[in-house]
DNA sequence: CGACTTGTTGATGTACATCAAGGTACGTGG
DNA sequence: CCACGTACCTTGATGTACATCAACAAGTCG
């Protein structure tokens, strides 16, 4: 986001960890001064991405792992005959690159959507904070944890649910995001992405995705165009999206 | 599996993990002697759960953390009317039920597909293994970042492969897990679900499951009868699966 | 008592007609 | 040029319906 990033010029090459900027706003916990001085230390440097660059290469092994300081990123596989599924989106304080720290090579790609802005940590270090800092370490394994049900919504979404139903689910979930990283203003959001990610994330071709875009569109619970994304009427979309948890099939409840 | 659940019997109410079946055989690393007696002391006791079993319900709140001694288990989501994706498969040797322990709610359930013995860790515990047993947490977080590839994987599946290249793909995932595990006999395996859990892991229906299922055996890449599965040309099957990785489409390879 | 029916249920196999999604082509506007 | 919009025809996937087969329980008859 040219906002986001011009507030934090790239020229810096080191921002201290105790003007994150992140810290303050979000969800993000606090610090106690010694986890501050580690994380500040183990920070290596910071690293400026445009829009369309490479972070990661599916099948390369990484040197680093990245927090995401500002803009949108995002994972995803290729097929050899070039079929791409964006796997899902990183905001500012996610933390990027931990799968190619814990095993070796990398398993899919990363790409900026945006200007982004993240700091570099090296990988050698990560092994430290586990045996100095154990509630860093917990805060590592929480952000695992929920980068998988993000991945399980979004398996359940391409799986089971229709393509006007995928994408209503989808825009919300991407929205309620942006709330949380402070990147909308009432409800409106700067969406980066084209029709063309949007399909790729949802399993759908580029026009079937366009007439579907246009079906929700009618249903005038939410508006989107040249990369302003607007939510009309919450929880209508919420309903076409399906959000509801149901009972499970099963007949014998444990306990 | 009835073999592997004779083998210990779910009268005895705690096997000492001195003497875990997991431990020599399967990936597992070496443990020191002080985190096998950690371990031990964090394990509150086992479950026997028979076929159909709920280990775990959506939007309930757990209070226990699993490992997985013998039999298959799944994971899985529901829409409010009925339509159910499975997530993932779990093994001997797998975590369950960490998400819960992170957060305070289970978005997904679980359910046995088998008979399946589990060791019973108190979810209050967790933190003490991060706080004493680094190289414990370290595995944790090892399991989480590997579930993760794994759902990064079944995404691409169920959204951009076709429906014959989804089961091949499936079939070999799950074959070559089995073999992980130490579940199978040269070149074939038993594989305890049936066609609707396979509809329901790739987002399909069970009749076209069925009629793509007989297409694939035409190949004569495989055969799967009675629970039987059997590989007759794994790089066939995997050349179906269109298992190899890509160069991604991005312009600016970054460094 | 045993052997032979009968009915039930769950998993699988197959045939339609229907519908949702894909692919190609060709628009527009910035 | 790229992102978006729309039309057209084709193909892949769904839903309903029905048939097969094995496993199992209940009942019947010799």
């Amino acid at each position: 986001m040219p906002a986001t990033a011009a507030a934090i010029p790239a020229s810096s090459r080191k921002v201290p960890c105790e003007k994150c900027p992140l810290r303050g706003k979000s969800a993000l916990r606090d610090f106690t001064p010694e986890e501050l001085a580690f994380v500040s230390e183990f920070k290596s440097g910071e690293l400026h991405a445009e829009p369309g660059t490479t972070l990661f290469l599916q099948s390369t092994n990484s040197a680093h792992l990245y927090t995401l300081l500002s803009g949108w990123v995002f994972r995803y596989k290729m097929l050899p005959d070039g079929r791409r599924q964006i796997l899902n989106y990183a905001l500012p304080g996610d933390l990027i690159g931990l799968q190619g720290s814990i095993a070796n090579e990398m398993q899919h790609s990363v790409e900026a959507l945006t200007d982004a802005l993240l700091c570099v940590f090296p990988r050698e270090k990560l092994w430290s904070l586990y045996t100095g800092y154990p509630a860093l370490a917990f805060d590592v394994t929480w952000l695992a944890a929920r980068e998988e049900q993000i991945l399980d919504e979004n398996l359940l979404n391409v799986g089971r649910r229709t393509s006007i139903e995928r994408i209503a689910y989808l825009l919300l979930h991407l929205f309620t995001r942006a709330e949380e990283a402070g990147l909308t203003k009432s409800d409106t959001a700067q969406f980066p992405f084209t029709q063309q990610h949007l399909a790729d994330t949802l399993g759908m071709s580029l026009v079937h995705t366009n007439k579907t875009l246009r079906r929700l569109t009618a249903t005038k619970t939410m508006r989107w165009k040249d990369k302003k994304f607007e939510i009309l009427d919450r929880d209508g979309l919420a309903k076409i999206a399906g959000f509801e948890l149901a009972a499970p099939r099963s007949k014998r409840p444990f306990v």
